[in-house]
DNA sequence: TTAAAAAGTTCGCTACTCCGAACTAGAGAT
DNA sequence: ATCTCTAGTTCGGAGTAGCGAACTTTTTAA
């Protein structure tokens, strides 16, 4: 059982993902081990790289683990979705906005 | 001069504000001489907390800080905009929405 | 059932975060 | 020029982040 907040979002992202510690840890450049602390230890303090990469990982922002203001989850997912999308080249932005406009009309009628 | 992207930003940040590092360590619950490390020492290696503090006390995300990712500044300020509106109670929101209705109009004509 | 593989847990150690306190530089007042 | 106040810089050390390796538990395969 998680005995912190951090540790619970961690544990229930990757879970969700179907990862294993070892997994995640790979994903996140950190070690299994260190993960598991993250989990299940209390109160983790990890360093704000590892945080990032974990974040990045798990597809959330670093603020939602983290847990300091109340973001919810679906905003952390979303902002973290459109960081990722303005990074990416133009031609693919048009790609996926035009995936999006589909998507939008097939759900409308 | 600061020695790396991090540092640059805070200490970018952190002038345009016209804050000392005595007062942006007491708006994040750290210390003047670390704040000056992490502007002027390579590499940083801040905790997450210690992060998540001076990217809340300076109005930006701690992705944005970190430079883990290619956010831009406006960005960071807008996500960071967002996040706290996000949280304000909703007679707050509609307060805040009205005034940007009125300054919208003021630049429009 | 049981052997093997995978997942999770524990622990000791090294290296680094972060602070306080002392020091230096600069800016303004007289 | 000197005094004072403020901002910035240096540094030693306490405490802890984060790892590897060994161990235990759970899952899978036969």
């Amino acid at each position: 059982m998680a005995q912190n907040t951090f540790g619970a979002r961690i544990k229930a992202l990757r879970t969700e993902k179907k990862l294993t510690l070892d997994q995640l840890g790979e994903l996140s450049g950190t070690s299994k081990s260190y993960i598991w602390e993250l989990e299940n230890k209390a109160p983790p303090r990890p360093s704000a790289e590892k945080l990032s990469e974990i974040a990045k990982a798990l597809g959330v922002t670093a603020d939602y683990l983290i847990g300091s203001d109340d973001t919810t989850r679906k905003e952390a997912e979303d902002i973290a979705f459109f960081r990722q999308y303005s990074g990416l080249p133009d031609e693919t932005r048009k790609h996926l906005r035009d995936m999006a406009d589909s998507l939008a009309k097939m759900t409308k009628k």
